[in-house]
DNA sequence: AAAATACTCAACCGCGACACG
DNA sequence: CCGTGTCGCGGTTGAGTATTT
């Protein structure tokens, strides 16, 4: 049996878009918007599929892409939003301002990919190939493991509670077996279950990031209280987050849907 | 200069998730 | 609950371009 086609396949024009196919898709986007695809280009008097114009749209004509090459500091993050989430482009791209899933996509499989087997480590799994530095890996890593136990701890007060992280930087190449496990949490019932000396927490209210289980992040719709939360449960990430400096991760674009 | 090879990246394809009737 | 339609994601392809032989 199988589905129907997402669109008629016949005098669909395909490959390559022209300029007067780009800006016809523009044009139509600026004056009705984006959405509904399936209908759009027929509306907009284009022989593609709807697919094709979201894909041109997102990829290529959207007045916010960056273009041009990744700096360092892109590349530096791709790495390590890539230890963390494995190939979710969609999510990586999100943390990047002006950059595709695709674009990201593509940059990592021809030149990051290449540039970390050159350093000996295996992009897949961000651990060192060779496996005679296993053991002195090993070695540092579990070095890192005493420091994050008993060292560093440092205490603060956010709005009244006392909130006690553990600070970690994570060097590259040398914790390759670092454990980043993400869970994303179920809507946050009891907050105060959790303790928060295992676990530095961000969480979303209404698309709005809070940082502290106390504070209720202002809303114009207050009315409509919903959370997600995203639970860094490793007791060896902290507020130092992958050491992302001082850049606290954005979750806004890990909401949950 | 021409052919072969490597590389890049826009575009396609198939699938899963989700919404809706 | 089920079937269908739509959207978005990740993997893959292949045309165009650059580099090497």
């Amino acid at each position: 049996m199988g589905r129907s086609p997402c669109c008629e396949k016949e005098h669909m024009n395909k490959g390559a878009w022209t300029k007067e196919e780009d800006e016809r898709l523009v044009s139509y986007i600026k004056s009705h918007g984006e959405g509904c695809w399936r209908s759009l280009p027929r509306a907009a008097g284009l022989l593609r599929c709807g697919k094709s114009c979201r894909l041109r749209w997102i990829n290529y004509l959207r007045p916010d892409l960056k273009r041009g090459n990744f700096t360092h500091d892109e590349d530096e993050l791709i790495v390590k939003l890539h230890s963390l989430l494995g190939n979710k482009w969609s999510l990586i791209a999100a943390r990047l301002p002006g950059r595709t899933d695709n674009e990201i996509k593509n940059y990592w499989n021809t030149h990051i990919k290449r540039k970390l087997l050159s350093k000996g480590i295996d992009p897949a799994t961000h651990r060192a190939i060779n496996e005679a530095k296993v053991s002195d890996l090993k070695k540092k890593e579990d070095q890192i493991v005493k420091d994050v136990s008993f060292g560093s701890k440092f205490e603060h007060i956010r709005n009244g509670l006392v909130c006690k992280e553990e600070r970690v930087v994570v060097e590259e190449n040398i914790c390759p077996d670092l454990n980043l496990e993400l869970r994303i949490s179920p809507p946050w019932q009891n907050q105060r279950e959790i303790s928060p000396c295992t676990a530095s927490r961000f969480y979303m209210e209404n698309g709005m990031e809070c940082s502290s289980e106390s504070v209720k992040c202002q809303t114009e719709d207050s009315s409509s209280i919903s959370y997600s939360s995203i639970d860094i449960s490793s007791s060896n990430v902290g507020y130092d987050f992958l050491g992302l400096k001082t850049r606290i991760l954005d979750f806004r674009s890990l909401e949950m849907k």
